[in-house]
DNA sequence: GTTAAATCCTATTGATTTGGTAGACATTAA
DNA sequence: TTAATGTCTACCAAATCAATAGGATTTAAC
């Protein structure tokens, strides 16, 4: 399951992915607008800002806005930034590879293979779904 | 991620698939073999019992053994008995389903859609990940 | 240059989950 | 009768998650 964090973020983002190119967005908007807590949204922000997703304009006037168009931020790449490791289990994350404990053999380990193929199939459907793609869904599907 | 309890039960299910129709094998014996701390597996096969994933037989000679064929369990029931929900998001499991407190409308969220397509395809690979084929798998590979 | 509006940063907290342990009890084969 | 085994209830420590507190810093506007 995502974490709350993590559902938040991409919330933020395609919010922010909304008013693209229209200028800083500020905390208190997005928390408001998302039911939010502020202070808990403030730190995924930064945190977004710190992987280059977002960039942030310090003091009056200031805010949040997308780093990147929409069509290349991917929920891929933020579950990763947020959660850590898609992959069910560690021994076949690629970027948060680690051994099983587990597995006395990792390469005559027999449940390995399964979990690759989960990871490579939800890897290609979190990399295509990016911001602009959600907020086409959202409006063919009406939302106000 | 899986849980270790997840990891440590579907382990636990392979050493005795390799032993079915052997007449019941020894908590002991297992935790020993796979490396799983025994007053915690003790709890993890009384689960999988009470699902009736596994058959016991109490006092002397008595032990585990499993309840169906091999190719008869895999591991998307598994690992729902264990860690729960496979989707990412609650709103979108078929068995655990919870409404989503983040979305306004589920009818017009963006990005349940994707969630639903990594569901189904981790669902089909995990629900064909039999006993049976994990067994094929590790003698392919050569484990002893 | 003062002030108000905003982000930035560090630390802390409470609740829940995870991983594991202790010990008594019940059942069965020999 | 006894030793071997599963069953059950309770407990505990550490980690993680979700959220909050309280300033420090930066900037625009006056």
């Amino acid at each position: 399951m995502l974490s709350k964090k993590c559902k938040y973020a991409i919330h933020a983002l395609v919010y922010l992915a909304e008013r693209y190119q229209e200028g800083p967005v500020h905390i208190q908007e997005i928390a408001e607008k998302k039911s939010i807590p502020k202070k808990f949204l403030e730190a995924i922000l930064l945190e977004l800002r710190n992987a280059k997703m977002l960039h942030s304009k310090k003091g009056k006037g200031g805010g949040y806005y997308l780093y990147q168009k929409p069509s290349d931020v991917n929920l891929m790449d933020v579950i990763r930034l947020m959660d850590g490791a898609i992959a069910m289990l560690p021994c076949v994350s690629l970027n948060y590879y680690e051994k099983c404990e587990e597995c006395r053999n990792e390469k005559t380990c027999g449940i390995r293979d399964s979990f690759i193929k989960v990871r490579d199939q939800t890897l290609e459907i979190l990399g295509g779904a990016t911001l602009d793609k959600i907020m086409k869904r959202e409006k063919a599907l009406g939302a106000k």
